[in-house]
DNA sequence: TATGAATGAGTGTTCATTCAT
DNA sequence: CATGAATGAACACTCATTCAT
């Protein structure tokens, strides 16, 4: 499961022009990449060139700035709830919430965008019907945990979603990063979470 | 020890003239103020206003933005230096380390602006003498609780730094703050620290 | 006889298809009606939508938006027409100009796109065959009354055009419009205009 | 007294630089001017480049675009109150009442961005200070005018303004221009006024 | 030296028009 | 022919930095 993934579509419109569609994939995964890359401050225009498209299409497809990082978000929050899913079938429950916290480090790790918009754009989480379900999902991968007696028992999701989103900056803050991996945050953290 | 004290007047020139020197001060105490507030967006002219001097003052004083940043962190680590230090008077070596960790959280926690900039301005950390000079003593106060076998040995200072920075977002995302504090943040890193 | 009757298709290609001659009159249905209202603001991609049609369809029958805007104003020019010819029917001369006046009146004050369009695009009226039969047949109903020692002498027929382009403002000039309905304007002008 | 004069510095902060006195004047003068030739569509920067200043000046003095038209539309309004005054000097109410209108029909005639900001931009008028005292000197002279006979009663400050604007747009349409002179709609619109 | 006015490159966004499906 | 997606020049406005007073 890469974490550059973002067939999934979410919230994309159906029918439609297969050049529409292809075009507004190409210019999700141009803003990907630059966000990722530049954080909240990668320019529409540069998207749209990146894209190989007008900066008009960047628009029709997403009205708003927010809009296009409101759709990358959502991609973000799909992509962990089916990592999440895919924990709970993990025969160890310890093991199924390593894999999901693994998981949920590598994409924040990867991705400066997501990482400055938690904690920029509020508006971008609190109304995403994604992220809710997402946090359902997150939710019942930690309560297996914190049941099985692996995990303590004084955190809910939004815990698990804090502790991740302060690896994107953790992880970033270039001076330590020679040292400082998203694996060896990851595992002083979960080190920490356990009971 | 307050975490807002920048009496120390780090790197302050020398022969000045006192309302030269009052004035640099004044714009310290509002670009704090500023920079914690609204993060690393915080604008010139707004400083400059709430400082009371005008914005060419300011420029005098820090020729960049950036040079201002700088002051503003220098003064920060001058006093982690100092927590630090006082941590090693400690009797019990892990007992330092947590009040080390606990004045580097709050810190962290009420200045956004040092928190971006500790991801963003990768610079500011970098050459200057005053970082060095705080990891150098953040090593020791780790070292020491290594030594005494309340900590990890795989650790060294810059990880202390990173983790700190995490910590700097995951408590201000705004969506996770009702349960995410600074507090419960710091109390699951250091589970995770410990031997 | 009312004053968004358009069915007269002035211009209107003979030999088309049966759909494609009731989507040119959809469009210049809803272009009279959003002209009318927001004046020359309104933009075509809201009026094809109103139409029910797509861009590329008002594009096909109107090229440009000042082509759609001419051949908005040559049924106005011909419904004008027409009513001079009514007021040339009239037992009194003077009766006869007023209710040309009135009906002139009418139509400008209704139609906000029309009113914009003779001051911002003067190459809407001055090669319009319409326009120019139009005013001749203006200058006739002028002609009689003036004849019949009615109205004054020193006018022509783009005076009394003129002087409606004005009441579409004076009436749409916002601040006044409590006091200024277009009765009123044209009281005063027609007034104004008597020998 | 010239239609162009806007010396009198209409809401102009007292104490400030000699130079920001000179561009905020510079700046008026090329705003009036470009408003005046190309009506509301001028451009800001064109208006800074014709002022010789840079567009961040244009905004320091006046932070939106419509700003700079409400100080331009104070200047008109201050000057028609100015113009009332004098009207009430004049020995015969009627001449005095013709004076003013003479007055505004220049200054309405010559200024497009003034003529289209009266019915795009009703903010405009409704909350300025300035116009409100405008109408009531206008209500003075028109007042003056009906006591003494010459004029009709049944009109109000208001109407003045309202026959004024459509001056404006009058003696723009184009194609009318050739016969239409502002001296000439002003000639009528007197005639229809009179008692 | 302090002031704050001036600068202008840069940014998000709109909309008339073109063109592939 | 119809559709509506794509285009990109244009435009109002911001803000770090410079410079005249």
């Amino acid at each position: 499961m890469t974490t550059t993934d973002i067939k999934t579509a979410v919230g994309t419109p159906r029918a439609q022009r297969a050049d529409a569609r292809r075009n507004r994939a190409k210019v999700l995964v141009s803003a990907q990449k630059l966000f990722a890359e530049q954080g909240l401050d990668a320019q529409i225009d540069e998207i749209a060139r990146d894209a190989g498209v007008g900066v008009g299409t960047v628009y029709r497809h997403f009205p708003t700035k927010e809009d296009l990082l409101q759709a990358l978000a959502d991609e973000r929050f799909v992509g962990l709830a089916q990592a999440a899913d895919a924990a709970l079938e993990a025969e160890d429950p310890g093991d199924g919430f390593a894999e999901f916290m693994t998981y949920s480090a590598r994409v924040m790790a990867e991705d400066r965008g997501l990482s400055e918009a938690m904690d920029q754009l509020p508006g971008l989480c609190r109304v995403a019907a994604e992220r809710v379900e997402m946090l359902r999902r997150t939710g019942d991968v930690l309560a297996r945990a914190q049941e099985s007696g692996d995990i303590r028992h004084d955190l809910v999701a939004e815990d698990i979603s804090a502790l991740i989103c302060g690896l994107g900056r953790a992880v970033r803050s270039e001076v330590e990063r020679p040292t400082m991996s998203w694996e060896r945050y990851l595992e002083i953290i979960l080190a920490g979470l356990r009971a």
